[in-house]
DNA sequence: AATAGGCCCAACCGCTCTAGT
DNA sequence: TACTAGAGCGGTTGGGCCTAT
């Protein structure tokens, strides 16, 4: 194996933060002569340091071309998009962030930027929506809450979508109708495929969700160009929304939403809708920049499979329609995929 | 006012990579 | 080619600070 840490065998050598007057032997020494052997600069320097922590002390603080201060936005952006090409490769990310560190960009991702795709419904390792189930939480009882509107209850066949809408506030109804589609689909014996499908569909509602959902992150997040899902722009949150409220609106309304937006349906039988996902809008593809991913319009078919042909009203308008879909959501809730 | 808990970030640890011999 | 020293990188830790109770 290598060789031992260097600061390890070095007795009486000091650790922890650093004094004042220690940063300003490491300054003086290293303006006037160069760090040069870092392992032989404490000792030429007058310092009861390792080489190591001077060369972290001097690179991560006290180097004069250091960056302080909070992360702009574009900044925040560009480690994001770095991120989600290079991975975990801070000193690569800080090379293209003048000024900035590579422990600086690692901590403010550990504390704020994973957080951040986190509560947007993003994994912010793979930069795909999420494949846990922590954004399940507090759904059930949204639906049990869902499920008592009404008196007699939904698991009827007069389920009436339109009171539904009024009675659970809108993004929460669009969420709330993924679900039940990408369940219905998605639950079975086995974690199913179509649970990335869930999640995209998650990651769009969680988006309308929040009303003021950052669209910059978005704008930022990759996953879809990274795993062959369409390209998600800034305009694809509220779009996709759009596509799925738009869809109940269908069941609702019976028309005035086209087939290519839609797929066909009937909305006063409740039979299949299809979801076309959003495309690319080439125009903001070249104004996010694209850092040299592809920003092609993909084929309709790739990141909802499973997701198409919905029968959302043959799926709720059963008796055993809200049974099933909570056991499905307790069983998913109690897996671990 | 006291304190517990969470957050943040500088610094450390342990490993890998690279260059020199 | 094998070995070693030194540098660099990414993950983790610990203590100070802030906030909520």
């Amino acid at each position: 194996m290598g060789r031992s840490p260097c600061c390890n065998g070095e007795a009486g050598v000091k650790k922890g933060p650093w004094t004042p007057e220690e940063d300003k032997l490491l300054v003086d020494y290293i303006q006037e002569k160069g760090h040069g052997s870092w392992r032989r600069l404490p000792k030429l320097a007058g310092l009861n340091r390792c080489g190591k922590s001077c060369r972290l002390r001097w690179t991560n603080y006290l180097r004069p071309d250091i960056k302080r201060g909070r992360f702009t936005d574009d900044e925040e952006k560009l480690i994001i998009h770095l991120h989600s090409l290079l991975g975990n490769k801070w000193s690569s990310i800080a090379t293209k962030l003048p000024g900035r560190t590579d422990n600086e960009i690692k901590n403010y991702w550990n504390t704020h930027l994973r957080k951040k795709l986190l509560g947007m419904g993003i994994d912010p390792v793979t930069h795909r929506p999420r494949t846990d189930l922590s954004l399940l939480a507090g759904l059930p009882g949204l639906l049990a809450a869902a499920s008592n509107f009404g008196g007699s209850g939904v698991a009827t066949a007069a389920w009436d979508i339109n009171a539904l809408k009024l009675q659970v506030d809108a993004a929460k109804f669009q969420l709330l109708q993924g679900l039940v589609r990408a369940l219905t689909t998605a639950a079975g014996p086995a974690p199913a495929p179509g649970m990335d499908n869930l999640m995209a569909l998650l990651a769009l509602s969680n988006g309308g969700l929040h009303g003021g959902a950052d669209q910059n992150m978005l704008q930022q997040c990759q996953w879809n160009e990274m795993n062959n899902l369409p390209a998600l722009t800034s305009s694809a949150p509220t779009s996709g929304m759009h596509n799925i409220s738009g869809m109940l609106d269908g069941f609702s309304a019976g028309d005035g939403l086209s087939s290519t937006e839609l797929g066909d349906h009937d909305g006063a039988s409740g039979s299949n809708v299809t979801i076309y996902p959003m495309v690319a809008d080439d125009q903001e593809c070249k104004n996010n920049g694209g850092g040299g991913m592809s920003c092609e319009q993909t084929p309709a078919s790739s990141p909802f499979d499973g997701l198409e042909s919905l029968n959302l009203m043959d799926d709720l308008n059963t008796d055993g329609g809200w049974k099933d879909l909570l056991e499905q959501i307790s069983w998913l809730n109690s897996s671990e995929l």
